[in-house]
DNA sequence: AATCAAATTAAAACGATTCTAAACTGTTGA
DNA sequence: TCAACAGTTTAGAATCGTTTTAATTTGATT
């Protein structure tokens, strides 16, 4: 008898831990993002890279497997222009080299970088994230 | 003989400055970001607050003037979401609160945040800013 | 005042994202 | 095994901030 491939067990095992129905799309899109290493995607890049490996999946389920993954912690979203929203399968605290040019992304850990005398929440707010981003050219 | 406003003239002046034609709009828009504090606008409350102020100017001209004097120097740009760009008139290098909720911007002075040990950009690329952004809930 | 480049504008277009509502599918329990 | 149903997918429409178009108006120059 034929095993499942351990990409489609380790995809799997991450929905149902997040408690999200393993459906043939988000089997297939959990593993284009969290198969190969921590990267960066839009919602057209993750599409595109779908259609070449003949997953069949709308745009619209995209961006939506999007939100709920984010929703569940396994991505984050990262804001560094107006023109389109980038997720992040690296969800552990870093920061960001963003190539202008290129509108790639690149990690940096934040052990790398040392922030301090950070400011105080002003009254009754509360600090969420602190995201820095280095823009290159 | 009536003169002109010292507002009036600031804003002349600094459209003569980056030598861009004092148009009526040019004008008014100029004397709304610069004659009060720094602040942080978008398109649309720039526009709203120049029909407040009996200002006849289409939102079209809010967008040209707004990334005109960004080209100039005089605003620049803050990302913090995909909704909508901000621009800023403090142009000296700074960093920003953003309370979530409000969609609001508060500035943090540059010397108030200590960075250390920021990584060397890349191979030949060149760092174009550095931005920090403390979110807020 | 005549001229012409620059600026303004209403309206249309754009594009990333979200919504709608109909079809489909995974799960469950009889 | 399979009916039932909530959850999911999807094509297509809608949304909305922003940009473009192309016609009109205005500011500067002579
Ligand atoms: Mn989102
Ligand atoms: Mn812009
Ligand atoms: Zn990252
Ligand atoms: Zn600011």
């Amino acid at each position: 008898m034929e095993l499942q491939s351990t990409d489609t067990i380790g995809a799997l095992e991450r929905l149902r831990a997040v408690k999200l129905r393993p459906t043939r799309q988000r089997l297939a899109l959990a593993q284009l993002l969290f198969d190969t290493g921590d990267h960066h995607v839009t919602a057209e890049t993750l599409y595109d890279q779908a259609q070449a490996a003949g997953v069949r999946v709308s745009l619209a389920t995209v961006y939506n497997t999007l939100h709920q993954f984010t929703a569940a912690g396994l991505l984050r979203e990262v804001v560094v222009n107006s023109a389109c929203t980038y997720f992040d399968t690296n969800v552990t605290d870093h920061h960001h080299f963003f190539y202008e040019d290129r509108g790639t992304l690149a990690d940096i850990d934040s052990a790398d970088i040392d922030i301090r005398g950070l400011p105080e929440a002003p009254d009754g707010a509360k600090i969420s994230r602190v995201d820095v981003i280095i823009r290159l050219t």
